[in-house]
Order: C-alpha cells, then structure tokens, then sequence
DNA sequence: TTTTTGATTATCCAATCGTATTATGGAAAT
DNA sequence: ATTTCCATAATACGATTGGATAATCAAAAA
C-alpha cells in the first residue's frame, strides 16, 4: 500500500515534467497553426516524447487543448493581480495602470490572444467551453471595473462590451501580429523599448487624447 | 482557329461560374478554419463541384488562397473609395467618416480580418506574398493620411504604426469574432444597429473622449 | 528479493490530406 | 458532318492525421 510521503518519488516527478513538457509545447504549437494546423506528433516531437504519451497523459488531443488553455487563464489570472496601492489610485490612473499591465501581458504572452483568437473565429465545442469557464468571468470581472470607470469618467459612456473589445483588441494586436509587424513595420515589438512606447501610445489615444475642432 | 467574338459561349461562361464559386467557398473556409484546416474536398463540396476542379482551375491549394486574398483587397479596395465630398471635410470629420465606413466594411466583410490575421499570426511564404503584394500598400497610405490627421490634430502624436493596428484592431474586432461576441455577451453583430452603435463606440473612445482628472 | 504497477516505447489502423493521372462527353472549330 | 479541344468527372497515390493497442522496463510496493 502507498504511504503518503512528504517527497515525491522520481517517478511522479518525471510524469509531472513529461506533462509540463507537452503542455509547454501544446501551447507553442497551437498558438502557431490553430487547433487543427498542429498535429499531435508536432506537438509530441516539440515536447522530445513519443506522441502516444499525449494519450496517455491528455487521453485526447481535444483534451490537450482545453488543459493548455486552463494554464493560459490561471497564469492571465496570477499575473495581471493589481499591485499594491492598485486600489488607493484615482479611477484614471487606475485605467492607466491597467491597460500598461495588460500590455506587457500581451507582450510577453502573445500566445494567448493567438490561441483564443484562432478558437474564437467560429463556433465550436472548444469555445463554448472557453466562454463558459473562463471567458464570461473575465468579461464579469471587466464589466465590474468598466462601469465604475464609466462613472467617474475615466472611460466614455458607451457600451462595456464595445469598451471590452477595443481595449482587449488594441492591447494584443501588434503582439499577437509579431510577424506581419515585423515584415511590413520592421519593428521587432518584443523589444522592451517597443512594448512601453506602445502602451503609452494606446493610453494617450485612448485616455488623453481628443480630436481637435 | 478561335474568332474574337462580343458574347462570350457558353463554355466559358459555365468556366468562369465555377471558377467564382470555388473562390466563393475557398473565403469562406479559409476564414473559418484557416490554411491548413480547410481542405481543398471541403471546398469543393461546399462549391459544389468535384476537387479535382481545383487543381484544374488554380493549380495548388496555395495559389487558391492567394486568388482569395487578391479578390479580397481588390474588393476592398472598391468599396473603402472615399465618397463625394470626403476631401471637403475637414480633418477630425474625415477621419470620422474613415472610421464608421471601415468598421462597416469589416462587419461586412469579416473573413476579412479572419483570414489575414489567422496568416498573419506566424510567418510563412504566404504571409510575405501578402505583405508584399497587398499589405505594405495598404499601411502606406494609411501612413499618408496618418501623417495629416497628426498634423491636424484629428490623431494624437503617436507612432503611425500604433495607429494603425490600434484602429484596425479595434474595428476589425468584435466582427472578427462574431461568434464569440454571440456566446459571451449575446449581441448580434450582424444587426445593423449594432453595427452603427459599434462605430459610434469605436469614434468616441478615439476620437471625442478623454479621461477625467 | 520478488512482485506489482504504471510511465514509456513501439507499432498499427482507418480516415483524410494535397496532388497527379486518366477517362469522358459535349461545345467549338473545321 | 466530322474532328478537335477542354472543362469536368472519376480514381489512384503516398503522406499524414488522431487514436488504439501491445510490448517493455524500471520504480515502488510487498
């Protein structure tokens, strides 16, 4: 009979490395070429194991997928926590504060919005779930912090959704486009330099700026 | 030997009929699944022809897509043209104006944005024919108009790349991801007032709003 | 030390992929 | 009327797909 031990033996610590491998993997490749464009022996060679093992461990590539995207909103989750004083901010600078952390997030994630963008096209099993577990609560949360934004007039008074999408969208865009940025801009928008010149400039379009005349 | 007659024969007509439906179905697919995930038997049943056809009629599944993506901007191109009077506008009412037609064109057209930003998510040979051939054009004269709206004030003093993904973006967005929107927020996007309240959003946030205090 | 367990490896399968090839039938040219 | 041409139809092919199954072998349990 197993006894429970503090340590884990080195065989469960491979087993959780194996998956930790495929899932990293999972993620790179979905992003690259959507659910379908990535194969499970893609997948498998990318992670250095044979591609039965994501049976075994995912029992589906289906599967695979959804465990990939549950990594994806739990680590979204622990890396865009306010920071400290978040709270003491005025509604503005909150705003602000915000939207330069989701930009960074975009930055240094770009395979979430990649991911979620390629499942969100067209309706299907897989975005059902994604709206139903992850991203109503996100939008939940978003509209919370929207209408008090609205109401103090760091936001304009329309529709959260619109104020969701354009937000959501702005942020990722270039980040998300790296390659088509890279060859039609030439700017290489994983430069630390580029990523804060990019918040300032959807901050100042969307916050300080107001169309002359 | 063949006489250059007025009326095309029937041969040629029923040839070009197929060649459109094909093309017709190759955007939708494309749109809906991207490159890989669409196959060419798909296409073909949803055309209503054998696949064989279109080996026949564009060679590969490659230059398919590239005829696709040709008639794409070609037809952009048609229906972005500035309506009488747009040069008479000043500055902030043209760009105005700009934006409420482009965000009618993408809830119009959404394979659009489908289409391009699922090629664009990773680099490939297609998305360099693109770039080349369509893209570069298009940011070139966004870049020209840009640079007045600047001067006159309509657009903050940002680097004229943010503008563009920042507009392009946020106007492609919630119709992009039609299904999405549906399922999260149950809007129809494909109702005209939507369409109109979205572009109301969209120039507001831009271009009347600013952040309070 | 022996036995058991289960993570990993190695194949196998039917379905589908893009593409190539051949056959066909009717419009167009002679 | 006869022949030619070519858009369409019908298969065929090798490669790749997701998934299933059986063999293996060392860690863990007894």
């Amino acid at each position: 009979m197993q006894v429970q031990s503090e340590g884990i033996g080195v065989r469960e610590r491979q087993k959780l490395e194996t998956r930790r491998k495929i899932l990293q993997a999972a993620l790179d490749l979905f992003a690259e070429k959507g659910f379908e464009g990535a194969s499970v022996r893609d997948i498998a060679a990318r992670a250095g194991v044979i591609h039965g093992l994501i049976k075994y461990h995912f029992e589906s590539k289906d599967q695979l997928w959804k465990a990939a995207v549950d990594y994806l909103f739990e680590r979204q989750t622990e890396e865009m926590q306010a920071p400290p004083g978040y709270e003491d901010l005025s509604p503005s600078a909150q705003a602000r504060n915000w939207i330069r952390r989701y930009v960074h997030y975009c930055a240094r994630h770009p395979e979430h919005a990649r991911i979620m963008v390629q499942e969100s096209i067209r309706d299907s099993e897989r975005l059902r779930w994604a709206v139903d577990k992850h991203i109503n609560k996100a939008h939940e949360i978003a509209r919370e912090s929207g209408k008090l934004r609205v109401a103090n007039g760091a936001y304009p008074d329309i529709p959260q959704h619109a104020i969701i999408y354009i937000i959501a969208a702005a942020a990722q865009s270039p980040f998300m486009l790296s390659s088509e940025v890279a060859l039609s801009e030439g700017i290489d928008v994983t430069d630390t330099e580029q990523i804060d010149a990019y918040a300032d400039a959807l901050i100042t379009f969307l916050l300080d700026h107001r169309a002359a005349e």
